[in-house]
DNA sequence: CCTACTTTCGGCACTCGGTGTCATAACCTC
DNA sequence: GAGGTTATGACACCGAGTGCCGAAAGTAGG
């Protein structure tokens, strides 16, 4: 059955991929753990995989992209949540429930995951291109507002960046208090800092 | 006169600066506008200005950085402000103001602002480093709010990135709607993204 | 004017991230 | 085994950024 599934996901045959962007994801996470995000050269991950310096280039598009393998995914599963919530449920529940939802880690992966966050809060290259992935969070939490509440142009901005500004938030809490559950501390956070309608009146 | 206030600038005479960091900054702003950030090399901006490459590292540490060469002066403004600030004032109101002056553009500067903005926001690589350079404002922020509500770090921490939320999303629309005015912007912005105490009642 | 000192300049060589090209390896189906 | 397909990795190349160091261009003092 193992070979049915390899058969349904590759078209036609050719030569297997020696890795994965997961595995090569692991890999360098844990190098960089080790010695220093700066200090771990493309090479060094790439030796450590046991793969070439230029097959490293395939799988991710540059070195900072091997901590932001699954943010593809996460995003993903963001705008799908949004699509399919209840057009009568107050926007930031709505906003809330998916952001939630998108990054949710299993009980299993939750040291690495703390791992990771750590490292991007850290390093100022990886803070950087935090800021560029959590700009597509950006553009699907304010097209979703934007389409609620019509014509408020500036309101669907500032809810869109409450949301990275809460995801943000949120995860820098969490690397100071490993001991709280990130899912709280987002549903807190979100509740903060999503805006109401009109804020002087509601 | 001119020959006391330099004398008072340099402690003992040495060779002079050819150029300096508005000046080297003006000449990049301008090359990048013209050919895009991607397409100028450090090279081409050290050229046009008439220095050799080395030394357009002794002015900027990263070719990025000639594009935030003020950040400095207004995250210096920025912290000031609120350090001034009257201590029985809304804290919403404090760092209001205070952004609004340390973001204040001179109207002869307003265009030549616009531009910086247009260029930071549309290309990735400033992008990432808007997000690192404020991080220093968020930082203030949070500081001060902690000072005042001690021990919820969550809020002050919420109250800082909204800070700087608010502060992206406002450059944002200035550039989308250029003839409104950056300082209302950011009011608006800042009021419906900065937490209010006690998010459920007050 | 010459010397000593100080500061900036800029060339050279180097590392590293990232890319285009291309020959080759390893799989498939017929 | 032949032909097609895909991934690999070696090579060369470019640009960003850095360490090093000699030279330029000012100053102050004799």
């Amino acid at each position: 059955m193992a070979v049915e599934w390899e058969a349904a996901e590759r078209d036609r045959g050719g030569r297997p991929a020696v890795t994965s962007a997961h595995e090569l994801a692991e890999v360098a996470q844990r190098l960089f753990l080790q010695r220093g995000f700066d200090e771990t050269s493309v090479d060094d991950i790439a030796a450590a995989a046991g793969i070439g310096r230029r097959t490293f280039f395939r799988y991710f598009r540059a070195k900072v992209d091997a901590l932001f393998a699954e943010s593809a995914d996460e995003l993903e599963v963001l705008r799908s949540e949004l699509a399919v919530a209840p057009e009568d449920a107050d926007y930031r529940t709505a906003i809330t429930e998916a952001v939630v939802t998108a990054l949710h880690v299993a009980p299993g992966d939750r040291e690495w995951a703390l791992q990771r966050a750590q490292l991007i809060l850290s390093v100022p290259a990886l803070q950087a291109q935090a800021a560029v992935v959590f700009a597509g969070w950006r553009r699907i939490a304010t097209d979703f507002v934007a389409g609620r509440f019509l014509g408020d142009d500036l309101f669907a901005a500032a809810a869109g960046h409450a949301v990275l500004a809460a995801t943000l938030a949120a995860h820098e809490h969490w690397i100071a208090h490993p001991d709280e559950e990130l899912e709280q501390i987002l549903r807190d956070v979100l509740a903060l800092l999503l805006p109401s309608r009109t804020p002087s009146g509601q």
